[in-house]
DNA sequence: CATCCTAATGTCAGTCACTGACATTAGTCA
DNA sequence: TGACTAATGTCAGTGACTGACATTAGGATG
């Protein structure tokens, strides 16, 4: 529990034994990521991606609690991201523009660890269990940020008012959309762009009470 | 495939072969739940299910793909109750007001199915495994059918216009809120209207733009 | 009624994710 | 150097789930 490390690099700093693990854990998510690009989830074993890292199973099974926490080994990160670009966005901003603005975090993860993420999207696509973890393990964490969020700015208790949970919700399925269409472009396609006109539409649901 | 039943009841109807295929179903849901409910759910094995049925454990697996699916046994069926009451709502009502109609068949179903519905959610509460199944797989499907039943509403591709996923993610989140109320209140609270009130929210967000 | 057909179930052996218990290795630190 | 212990290895499990094949029993047909 000393250290997690990000995608490749090895904190170089720290003890020597910290170092090792935290190489390990790396070594581990690396053989992962490549076993399951290469084979696919349910086709890669445990055992293969621990003899892959050259760690015991048992070893894996350390350092990820899941098969599945093995491939989003790298969620804690983003999710303690996205917590401080909401704690950072300034006290008078707008709520939907403070959200708007977090989400610029989001997307600049996504460009840094494009490879990961797209990994991640392409195994979610394919199969259930992947994508059973990702909607009920990582986002279920991101809408807890941001109802905690919401509900700090709001001033009102989540359990009480229903706005924080609700607004996090919709924030939640424009995330699954930007990514959705992200995933489709490769890549390429601009997050932010994305992100931000899924978002536009929160604002403007009332609207749809006004029938066509 | 052949039928699917609803709680206990076995359809009088049919062939005899496909009642004894119901009934061993329904025995099947029944003894998970008396077990789950008495032992909790990590704690059944699904060994212990299938004897309390009666019948093998590669029976129960014929009958359901998962041991979670055992416990949701039942939700195809509300899967159907909300789309046909979703379809159900008169064209010209706007979309809001069309899923808080909507709704009214979920509280419906909640109050029918009253200790089946808060074993579940009590089972949510308390294991990973169980919460997991119902975000992802069970409310998933939910939220689906929202998707469909909106952007036909508004006649727009929900793979391009944002508004009907949106719309969806903002709704699973008041039904959310809602059965975490109903639990809490053992059953015993009005359904509809706190998932009314969840809902009526929604259309407010845009007013959360507005500094406070 | 006898007979064929096959849906539903039983049996059994196997795979694989994951765990507890205990032994071993290798940093760390006095 | 030697004690301490974090990290790993080893091994024997448990339990969800599957494929293959045998068996039973409902239903159709003569």
């Amino acid at each position: 529990m000393t250290q997690i490390p990000t995608t490749e690099s090895v904190d170089s700093d720290a003890s020597r034994r910290s170092r090792k693990k935290s190489k390990t854990h790396a070594d581990l998510m690396e053989a992962g990521a490549a076993l399951f690009a290469a084979d696919g989830f349910d086709e890669t074993t445990t055992s293969d991606i621990a003899e892959r890292a050259d760690v015991s199973q048992r070893t894996l099974f350390r350092h990820f609690p899941t098969k599945e926490a093995l491939l989003y080994g790298d969620m804690e990160e983003l999710r303690l991201e996205l917590r401080e670009s909401l704690a950072a966005r300034p006290v008078d901003e707008p709520l939907l523009a403070s959200i708007r603005g977090a989400m610029l975090s989001l997307a600049d993860n996504f460009a840094r660890n494009r490879d990961r993420r797209l990994l991640q999207a392409k195994l979610a696509a394919r199969y259930p269990a992947v994508s059973a973890y990702s909607r009920a393990i990582v986002q279920a964490e991101w809408e807890r940020e941001i109802i905690a969020a919401a509900a700090a700015k709001l001033g009102v208790d989540p359990m009480v008012d229903p706005r924080p949970e609700v607004l996090a919700g919709a924030t939640m399925s424009a995330i699954r959309i930007a990514t959705r269409q992200w995933t489709a472009s490769r890549g390429k396609g601009d997050y932010v762009q994305m992100v931000v006109a899924a978002l536009d539409s929160i604002g403007n649901l009332g609207a749809l009470d006004t029938p066509s």
